[in-house]
DNA sequence: TAATTTTGTAACCAAAAGGTGACATAAATT
DNA sequence: AATTTATGTCACCTTTTGGTTACAAAATTA
């Protein structure tokens, strides 16, 4: 167990990003969880495991309910990662503006 | 073509998000991006498709060689979603936080 | 105690993902 | 014209992913 997950791969998949969803508004069983999915439980429960193997999701025993509370501080490493690029693509945009802002005034040949 | 790809999936392998990387600070041809990798050309050719299919990268043709342009507005969906959450999850601690301090002045009973 | 509820897990399956080598094609070089 | 280079694509393979049903176990409820 403790598998180390990687984030990116865990929120790749549409239902895991529901199931996230979900539990940003609150705890909730393996069963409640399964409710709003067409699938069926145990495939629940493996996307419910991917989620906690990266530290997404945090399950708290409560006697024979295991509810399944989101832990959302991990993706920091996603939003950084994205946000890093989306930046770096931004000024590289802006730089070809400038530039070309610059070829266009006729101020001089050559 | 134009597959309208996810790009939470798009960026769920390592190897793209290095290719992505490699060309967030120059186009390369396809070769040259290929060289960066122990896989084969083709496998390269593959990862290089699917994110053109979510619009990542752009293929520019010149002459024989084919320029690969990382494109990275598209991030802006994947910072946007994660930092959505973990700013929830944010408010969710420090408002837990509050609540704690608040229940630790013995200031008057029940 | 017996029945019900919540969940884990095992065995299995189909489809997708990620990889390969071989071959085809078109542009650039010799 | 012949060769080399850059690339796409096909056929194929293995592993992973996402799903299923069936059964077991432990806590709750009747």
């Amino acid at each position: 167990m403790e598998m180390r997950r990687d984030v990116f791969q865990a929120i790749a998949d549409p239902t895991r990003r529901k199931i996230i969803h979900l539990l940003a508004q609150q705890s909730l069983n393996l069963n409640a969880v399964a409710e709003n999915f067409d699938i069926s439980r145990p495939a629940v429960s493996k996307h419910i495991r991917i989620l906690t193997e990266c530290g997404l999701v945090v399950i708290k025993q409560k006697g024979r309910e295991r509810y399944c509370e989101a832990h959302l501080q991990q993706l920091k490493e996603v939003s950084a990662w994205a946000e890093q690029y989306r930046i770096f693509w931004t000024r590289k945009l802006d730089a070809l503006e400038d530039f070309l802002a610059q070829e266009r005034k006729p101020s001089r040949k050559k």
